[in-house]
DNA sequence: ATAGAGACCTGTGTGC
DNA sequence: TGCACACAGGTCTCTA
């Protein structure tokens, strides 16, 4: 799936094309997504200006009817969820390149009719994605967000508040990353590649990276460090593209070509000054990559 | 409370 | 070509 570089990417090419719009309809074309759509979804948002789209964590946030404090649609892509555009006649020449007018395959699973003709097309294989309603002005209030960590990027992430989060944790380093009630958007890709910066192996407990007066250590501030980079890096390159996952407009990011050990078990590690080779273990279930040899 | 395993669902790639 | 199996960007729920 999409973590949040990858949601920031979509993020920033459908803003652009959704602001301003209305929402004339929405077409469910198969409503059992990891969970249920709620009931009057559809009805909540027809008739509704598009405001603004956001993001916290891995969800995308489409404010409507902001002066009137209309609902808030809550979006989360799972593993395979991804949007594109099909069928406006009149587009702008920047909207244009959003054009597409595939056919509508059976994991196209919603549809919002926009006006001008314009469909936004959520389609989803794996169907983990989901959509959800919130209250303008209660967000953090609501279930999913209620216990969201720390935003990965820029000053949002702070060591002294990732110290008292990892403080007496046995977990190892890998699934504590990954648990986004600490830091919120970061998945198995990101994880693995901020270890490899850290120098830091994903075996390691959690709680080792906290000093006895409960400050962060070196350590820890050098993961952050190395966290905030790799989610910037990865931002800059439009995320990174595996298999499912392509921008609204059908674009590819270009993050997956700087991987330092992401997927590249046997390949050498590439710290110039590191001998070692890129070995995958398996934690809690998912793949983890690293080098064993400078990540202790 | 916390760590790990299993579940959810579908598609793709690999090896026999 | 067909088939079985492993694995995939996530995260919720259950078990020790």
């Amino acid at each position: 799936m999409p973590e949040l570089p990858e949601v920031e990417t979509i993020r920033r090419g459908l803003a652009p094309v959704l602001e301003g719009r209305s929402i004339e309809a929405v077409e469910l074309r198969r409503p059992d997504l990891r969970f249920p759509l709620p009931p009057g979804f559809a009805g909540a948002l027809e008739g509704r200006r598009i405001d603004h789209v956001g993001r916290r964590a891995k969800y995308l946030l489409v404010e409507t009817d902001a002066a009137q404090r209309g609902p808030i649609l809550v979006m989360h892509l799972g593993m395979t969820g991804s949007f594109r555009f099909e069928g406006a006649l009149n587009l702008t020449p920047a909207e244009g390149r959003y054009f597409d007018n595939k056919k509508k395959t059976i994991h196209d699973h919603v549809v919002f009719h926009l006006d001008g003709g314009l469909d936004l097309v959520f389609n989803d294989a794996r169907r983990f994605g989901f959509m959800a309603l919130a209250e303008a002005g209660h967000l953090e209030e609501h279930p999913l967000f209620a216990h969201l960590g720390l935003e990965p990027t820029g000053n949002a992430l702070s060591a002294s508040e990732l110290a008292a989060k990892f403080a007496g944790r046995k977990a190892p380093l890998k699934a504590v990353l990954m648990d986004q009630r600490v830091i919120a958007g970061l998945g198995n890709i990101y994880v693995c590649e901020a270890l490899w910066r850290a120098k830091l192996s994903p075996r390691r407990a959690a709680g080792t990276l906290v000093r006895q007066d409960g400050q962060p250590s070196a350590r820890l501030i050098r993961l952050v460090e190395a966290v905030r980079d790799v989610i910037a890096d990865a931002v800059a390159a439009g995320g990174s593209s595996l298999r499912d996952y392509v921008q609204a407009d059908g674009s590819v990011g270009r993050f997956q070509e700087s991987f330092a050990v992401y997927d590249r078990e046997a390949f050498p590690c590439p710290r110039p000054t590191c001998a070692g080779v890129v070995s995958r273990i398996v934690q809690s279930g998912r793949s983890t990559f690293y080098c064993p040899v400078c990540q202790r």
